[in-house]
DNA sequence: GTCCGTTTCTTAATCGTTTTCGTGTTTTTA
DNA sequence: TAAAAACACGAAAACGATTAAGAAACGGAC
């Protein structure tokens, strides 16, 4: 192992010198530092990470809280694109990230000690419960902690913009058209469904539609069994909607089921969106209209903060940031066929042909 | 800051008898230890693992190496199991895991020179481009290496088997009554795609069946537009196939949009079948018939031997670990309609009524 | 009473850095 | 020419831990 001593030595200079002039200190000869630097290079000095953080304090190092427990947590895309996003623009200001553990050879520790131990500057909670003791504790902490999607009172927030990505996509769906729109929401546990479902009802009575509790029901995110069964009981309706947005683009993939099932086209006979803007979703034909979330962004400004928040304690805020998505068209939302949809067709009709893409090449007959 | 120093003041001991205490180390009395380690908490002293690592050598972090060039890789539903794999397994033996990156401080280092930098015990390669000088430095390097799905002389290798995987695939369908099989492969660069193509060749000809040039064609891993492009051309086959194999389950949506475009069905008209077992490819209607990966215990196993190779490197072979996969039948490979499916049938007909799953909820009428 | 072996604890060195302060030398200024 | 300032470097302490070696105290054996 070369350290500063074997330049040292090499050079026949002191172990500080050597520091110094590696650190491009002022107080050095340029031409000692020529040859502190060359000797460096040639016996392939490296700078040994413990020995400075445990001297200055900065270990350089974040930690990501991401927990894996609903087994959906890095598969899940919108997740890992905040992480990557948050990567990125971490190692763009030198800093890595750690995941955050609490095992210590076989003993537990809190997360908080866990953070303390590593010497973690700061630690950013990408997916977690949030009700957790180790959680609270850790945002009550005096580390440095920003939350995705979620508002605690003293942690910088980084969210996305729920509420101004279900009034767009409200406000598109009505554009072309429909006012009976049903919402199969996600679980409301969480803020973002909250945003949502609020934003929804807001937007809608904002366009002067009514919103029947009949259209609003809930289905978990992600999985598609509750959300074909919430559609079969929509569909079944008296006045079945002529939209139905869905928890997210994955959930709405158990609707899109049950619907061409029942021989059901979309857009045509009715229409759906979704929400996230995955990128399957835009693998099918027809395409899903959709809120794309920024998540990238969510990710690199999170980081941002985080660091901010680290190398300039006094001057940052501790605030909410929020990063706007935007809408992806698609082609799953269309002009309701207000007079051809009624409640008969909806439950038996059997079609003729096969739903084809709105503007896409035709069967070549 | 409390440290070992604080301890020992408080306890009117010197600090290597706290040290020892804490490490229960025998050359301490019972009496002693009991006293110190109260006071530790009481004190809520933590242990600070920089001046740990840089007295002992150990870090107990390993690095992975996750390049995301492609644009893909934390959102590959594969690589992303992996890396869960990996993170459990390795906490579980008091590892912790870091993205290995370069740069510092507006400065790069190599990704070896980055490792040493921190201390890192091991690295395990997931997804990185190993053609760069970068990742072969690495590899060659006197760090403990593991490699996903890639082999390279002196690092242990942990690959999910894709010779066995394709063998079962095709004789799944081949059990299921087809004999005209396509194979839609990958980029060819990849090891993967070089075992998956072999072992179709293999066992297409142990099953007597011959391999007509024209079944097998390239198109992108996770890309559609190629994979619908080429299964275009092979419904425009004189002697179009019964079955089509994907480079995987999303490129395969490609596929799958172009065959339900031209109304025909699945698995009726066409037998489909993709790779990896993802998530969504489970949703759809019919369900895909694909080979799972065991991804998570690809990076279990990844941990495990990295870890091994770290701690008892003498015993720990380099060595190739092969992971099983599993079939999962989905239903869009059924049996072929031999005389059905003919040419004109394949490139213009309109099919009356809608894909249906095989044993599924029918529309009520 | 001396010698030896245990037990229990301390001393001190060390890991690789950074950084304060001091010192000797050179240059500038009055 | 002498005092002041600037420059270049070294000595040493410190960060928080681990650990080899040594020392004090005690008990038992001869």
């Amino acid at each position: 192992m070369v350290s500063l001593k074997t330049i040292a030595r090499e050079c026949g200079v002191s172990v500080a010198t050597v520091s110094k002039s590696l650190n491009d200190q002022k107080d050095i000869s340029e031409a000692t530092k020529q040859r502190v630097r060359q000797t460096a290079q040639a016996l392939g000095y490296l700078p040994n990470a413990a020995a400075r953080a445990l001297k200055t304090n900065h270990s350089y190092s974040l930690a990501v809280l991401f927990e894996e427990d609903a087994g959906k947590g890095l598969t899940h895309e919108y997740f890992s694109m905040v992480l990557t996003g948050f990567m990125q623009q971490a190692e763009r200001q030198g800093y890595d990230i750690t995941f955050l553990n609490h095992c210590v050879e076989s003993s537990r520790m809190s997360y908080y000690e866990y953070a303390r131990y590593r010497n973690f500057e700061g630690v950013v909670i990408v997916c977690a419960d949030y009700r957790k003791q180790g959680v609270t504790d850790l945002m009550n902490s005096d580390l440095p902690v920003v939350t995705i999607d979620y508002v605690h009172h003293n942690c910088t927030a980084v969210c996305s913009n729920n509420i101004k990505g279900m009034e767009d996509l409200v406000r598109y769906i009505h554009g072309q058209g429909h006012r009976r729109i049903a919402y199969i929401h996600g679980q409301m546990i969480s803020y973002v469904t909250k945003d949502r479902l609020a934003s929804f009802c807001r937007t809608m009575e904002e366009l002067g539609l009514e919103v029947s509790d009949a259209y609003i029901r809930t289905a978990d995110y992600l999985e598609i069994e509750e959300a074909a069964r919430q559609t079969e009981e929509l569909l079944a309706l008296p006045e079945p909607p002529t939209c139905i947005i869905y928890p997210d683009d994955t959930a709405l993939i158990g609707g899109r089921n049950v619907i061409m099932e029942r021989g059901l086209r979309i857009p045509e006979d009715i229409s759906v969106a979704g929400y996230d803007g995955t990128r399957v979703s835009q693998l099918f034909h027809p395409a899903i209209t959709t809120i794309r979330q920024s998540a990238n962004e969510v990710g690199a400004q999170a980081a941002k903060r985080l660091i901010d928040l680290i190398q300039k304690p006094r001057t940052t805020l501790v605030e909410r940031v929020v990063i706007e998505g935007s809408l992806v068209p698609g082609q799953s939302v269309g002009r309701p066929s207000e007079g051809r949809m009624s409640r008969a067709a909806a439950r038996g009709r059997k079609r003729e042909g096969f739903p084809t893409k709105q503007s896409g090449k035709k069967p070549e007959n």
